[in-house]
RNA sequence: GGGCCCGUGGCGGAAUUGGUAGACGCAACGGACUUAAAAUCCGUCGCUCGAAAGAGCUUGUGGGUUCGAUUCCCACCGGGCCCACCA
């Protein structure tokens, strides 16, 4: 028969929240070690809850019941990351209020979540899109506007404690101004955005995936605009030395290591030249020259000594300075800053030309990008560089594969050891060198070789020159090999000589802060035109977002906010002057970059969180996530953290790292293994399937389904299995309470219902009336499957191996069937099952005869002695094939177990005739004889 | 192109530090109960040969290390995810 699980499972979910089962402890009334189990919170959409939200609450969820039968203070909280796109799409095309929308979704995935019975922590609830929660992120906000990173000390530091140099300050206010500006953790600056020239709107890269518009499909621009930035490149080798301290996946902190993208190479300085000392086009393209020393200094610049990059210079990056004889020209990114610069005093005989390759690029989609990799490029004509190290007078090219955010947006090329260098080379005929051998080595070669006086200790080159195509970059001396040591040669030659040094630069951009958008949080900075941006006052947060007619984006690319006048008029904080606010919104990314902190003190109305709130519950004992979010909220919020941190704001017991374990879940995909769709009519609700099966099954079956890290195709059967378990131990343990009313009964003419002062817990009516059997110490044919059980189902909840643990206690189920059970051997075998199925253990409990949760109770112990085995089965093997097994008493020692195994019938016919040359034994495993 | 992950029966998946491959579940087949079906219970179940005992083969493919490899190493094939002109 199937259990009744309508019955009883809306009871228990209503009477956990009454008895507050699920509450942590308030820190300052707490005893006892805590627990603080996170799961990400879920962004409220239209659609609902996926099945597969439930796979990772569930899973966290059995974790922290075992935790808080073990008698742990358990924080295990849940909200709602409300802001965002979806929900202002959707009210944009129902004109429906994005709060409202917000309101009703978020109603209906707390139903949803209820029924699961889930045990979170709902007095803790918060979201995101609530003012009072977001209050605190446009606090901090601020307080990033109002510090900066100390490189000295390696951390944030408030803004006040910047000290500006001398010379700064004698050049006046907005000097001072422009050099803090520069410095702030958030600050403003122009960078590329999406935008649909269609729609008339600026994107978010999410809505600009693949180059494409994700409203009309058309093809999307890129568009300068100002945003606000937070300075995440600061912190980016914090970001990767920090992961040292916390116990994340590998596969977690090698992506966020190799998204961050830290490489070592070296920054050098090509001197730039005029085109007129170039002699003649024949000379240009068929021999490099060789300059002289005379002719340098007939150059704009007299010396190759360069301190830092300015006009006559282009600084570029590269990790391969040992390469430096091989680079034959150099190639800028098409905006560079300098390129602007020689447009405007006319260095540059072709402007055209770069004009017009210029608005190519910047019209070109990351779509066209992306699919047409041919490179393109334009010879900047008038203008050359010379290789510090050859003397060598090279061209100057611009091509939109060299990126303006990497690096310093230049490059040398070295087309024999670079790819995309060599393809540009054989494609607009340049030079290409290969660098034959490692500059270090004492031998001269050849033809049109590269000598650099320059270098100490008679260093010498040997190199090859070719002109154009014709020549395959293959098997080089120097790719593939160690090159550290000729790399290091070249960084101390460009270190001496001051055209170069040793330089770290990765790959990781600044956060850029700002959505054109309405359904964010607002950013609480005023424009002031003798201020600049001033924050607002501390007292005037929160900053409401205000109720606009349209959500409509506008036709410049601004926020719907932009159009709310009266709102937009205030006075400067500072001056009192006539100012403008900011229209521009914060990410989505905001408020989940520091819920975790708010989930400590989640109701405080002084502060984000008190410090002793803080100091108890943090750092994060266990966060769940999905492998999506590794390089991006998980990134950011370690950031984030890091800096409240710095600024102390929070308490350095917590540690610099917020998230001290961070696991990860897996996808559950459709039936047959494909990604659950609308469009593929393979979508399988949550609702249905507590409806049909109950939330115990569901929760159970979802354990089971495989691996948890790894995806799991949904199978509508497979579930079925499941039921059919948790039936067998419902009607397992209704059999074992019967029994106890009917021996009760008989003997003592007592019903396990007996009137309270009796007693209320069978155990103890049991010892009232003093009746054997139930409770006796005798040997139990299931001691062994019982303690084994406790033991395994344990470890695997800790090691998150649920399907595993599900499958014991399934052996543990059938193994139980028909034996006659001790009481308390019941209910360890109740609370083994409680973290799966939190309901029917709770109802079996309570017809236990007992009142209080058994999500309360202690987690079972096993007994070692009773899981200890006496005869082991050993393998018996004859050159390693299996010949038969034998019984033995554990432990024994090889020749017992050789003797019984020679005795073997079949091993006995694999041994005839021959002569055992070697015995392999491994105690109570296996027996192998080598004949 | 770079990084990460995965290949085990008809299916989902088990297998401590290398030690009896296929736990548990699904499906399938045979049986019991039933007027019948469902549900439930009992049994069989990697492949090939064999009545059976047993033998051979078997963890994507090919090599290697080892007494012994799903596990470790090398190469290849197939699939997935993320990033992608990152100098």
């Amino acid at each position: 028969m199937s259990y009744p699980y309508k019955d009883f499972e809306s009871k228990w979910q209503a009477w956990w929240e009454e008895q507050g089962v699920y509450h942590a402890k308030e820190a300052i009334d707490a005893e006892g070690e805590k627990f603080y189990g996170l799961i990400e919170f879920p962004y409220p959409s239209g659609e609902g809850l996926h099945v597969g939200h439930p796979r990772s609450y569930t899973a966290i969820d059995i974790m922290m019941r075992k935790k808080r039968m073990e008698g742990k203070n358990v924080l295990y909280p849940i909200g709602w990351d409300a802001f965002g796109l979806p929900t202002e799409n959707f009210a944009i095309k129902t004109k429906q209020p994005p709060a409202q929308v917000t309101a009703k979704n978020i109603a209906n995935f707390t139903h949803q979540i209820k029924i699961l019975g889930v045990g979170f922590d709902w007095s803790r609830e918060i979201n995101t899109t609530d003012p009072k929660y977001y209050h605190w992120t446009q606090w901090m906000f601020i307080k990033f506007f109002d510090s900066w990173f100390d490189e000295k000390s390696n951390k944030a530091r408030p803004i006040n404690e910047l000290i500006i140099p001398k010379e700064v300050e004698e050049q006046g206010i907005d000097a001072m101004r422009k050099y803090r500006d520069d410095r702030r953790m958030a600050f403003k600056q122009k960078t590329e955005i999406n935008w649909c020239p269609k729609d008339k709107i600026g994107l978010a890269n999410e809505e600009a995936a693949g180059g494409v518009c994700d409203r009309c499909g058309g093809p999307v621009e890129k568009r300068e605009k100002e945003q606000w930035m937070l300075r995440i490149t600061d912190y980016s080798q914090r970001l990767i030395d920090e992961l040292g301290q916390v116990d994340y996946l590998d596969k977690i902190k090698t992506s966020q290591v190799n998204w961050i993208g830290r490489s070592e190479g070296a920054s050098i300085r090509f001197v730039i030249s005029v085109s007129s000392v170039i002699s003649t086009e024949a000379e240009k393209s068929q021999n490099l020259k060789q300059y002289t020393s005379k002719e340098i200094s007939r150059l704009r610049r007299t010396s190759l000594e360069m301190t830092k990059e300015d006009d006559n210079a282009v600084e570029v990056f590269t990790t391969r300075p040992d390469t430096i004889f091989g680079a034959t020209y150099l190639v800028l990114s098409p905006d560079h800053r300098l390129i602007a610069q020689w447009l405007e005093d006319g260095t540059i005989e072709n402007a055209k030309d770069v004009k017009a390759y210029q608005t190519k690029t910047k019209k070109k989609s990351d779509l066209e990008r992306q699919e047409n990799k041919e490179k393109t490029g334009v010879e900047l004509k008038g203008v050359t560089a010379i290789n510090p190290a050859t003397k060598k007078e090279i061209p100057i090219w611009i091509a939109d594969y060299v990126l303006s955010g990497y690096g310093t947006g230049a490059i040398m090329a070295v087309p024999a050891h670079d790819e995309r260098d060599f393809e540009f080379a054989k494609k607009f005929k340049l030079p290409v060198i290969k660098v034959v051998e490692p500059p270090i080595l004492d031998t001269m070669f050849s033809q049109d070789v590269a000598v650099s006086k320059g270098l100490q200790g008679n260093v010498k080159v040997k190199a090859e020159c070719w002109i154009g195509d014709g020549v395959a970059v293959n098997s080089d001396f120097l790719d593939g090999h160690d090159t550290s040591k000729a790399t290091e040669k070249i960084i101390s030659w460009l270190e001496k000589n001051k055209v170069g040094e040793k330089k770290v630069t990765y790959k990781l951009r600044d956060w850029v802060f700002s959505r054109q958008r309405y359904w964010g949080e607002p950013i609480p900075m005023v424009n002031c035109d003798h201020c600049g941006w001033v924050p607002l006052d501390e007292f005037e947060l929160p900053l409401l977002l205000p109720e606009v007619k349209n959500y409509e984006p506008t036709d410049t690319g601004e926020s719907p906010l932009a159009t709310m006048t009266d709102w937009l008029k205030v006075k400067c904080p500072i001056c009192g002057a006539k100012a403008r606010r900011e229209t521009d919104t914060m990410p989505n990314w905001a408020g989940s970059s520091w819920y975790f902190l708010r989930y400590c003190d989640p109701h405080n109305e002084q502060e984000f969180a008190s410090k002793h709130a803080l100091k108890y519950w943090m750092p994060v004992d266990l966060y769940n996530g999905g492998m999506e979010h590794t390089t991006l909220h998980l990134l950011y919020s370690r950031f984030w953290y890091k800096v409240l941190f710095d600024l102390g704001y929070i308490p350095s017991s917590c540690g610099n790292e917020p998230y001290s374990m961070r696991r990860s879940h897996a996808m559950i995909l459709g039936e047959g293994g494909i990604k659950m769709s609308k469009s593929k009519g393979n979508v399988v609700n949550p609702d249905t399937m507590v409806e049909q099966y109950g939330a115990d099954v569901f929760r159970t079956y979802e354990m089971f389904i495989g691996p948890y890290e790894m995806d799991a195709p949904w199978s509508t059967k497979d579930i079925l299995g499941v039921r059919r378990f948790l039936d067998k131990a419902w009607n397992l343990s209704l059999t074992q309470i019967k029994n106890y009313e009917l021996r009760i009964k008989n003997d003592g003419e007592y019903a396990l219902r007996a009137p309270k002062d009796v007693a209320g817990r069978v155990e103890d009516v049991v010892k009232t009336l003093s009746l054997p059997g139930i409770d006796s110490e005798d040997v139990q044919p299931y001691d062994y499957i019982l303690n084994y059980s406790i033991k395994k189902v344990g470890e695997d909840i800790d090691n998150m191996r649920f399907n595993t643990a599900v499958s014991q206690l399934m052996i543990l189920t059938n193994e139980l069937q028909g034996k006659p059970m001790r009481s308390r051997d019941v209910r360890s075998y109740l609370k083994l099952i409680a973290p799966f199925a939190p309901h029917m253990a709770e109802e079996l409990w309570h017809q236990l005869g007992n009142d209080s949760s058994i999500h309360l109770e202690a987690w079972p112990q096993f007994d070692a002695t009773k899981i200890v085995e006496t005869e082991v089965t050993i393998a018996v093997q004859v050159n390693g094939k299996l010949r038969g097994s034998i019984k033995a008493p554990s432990g024994a020692d090889e020749t017992v177990v050789r003797k019984t195994a020679e005795s073997e019938p079949n091993v006995q016919k694999h041994l005839e005739g021959k002569t055992i040359k070697k015995v392999i034994y491994v105690k109570n495993k296996i027996l192998n004889f080598i004949v």
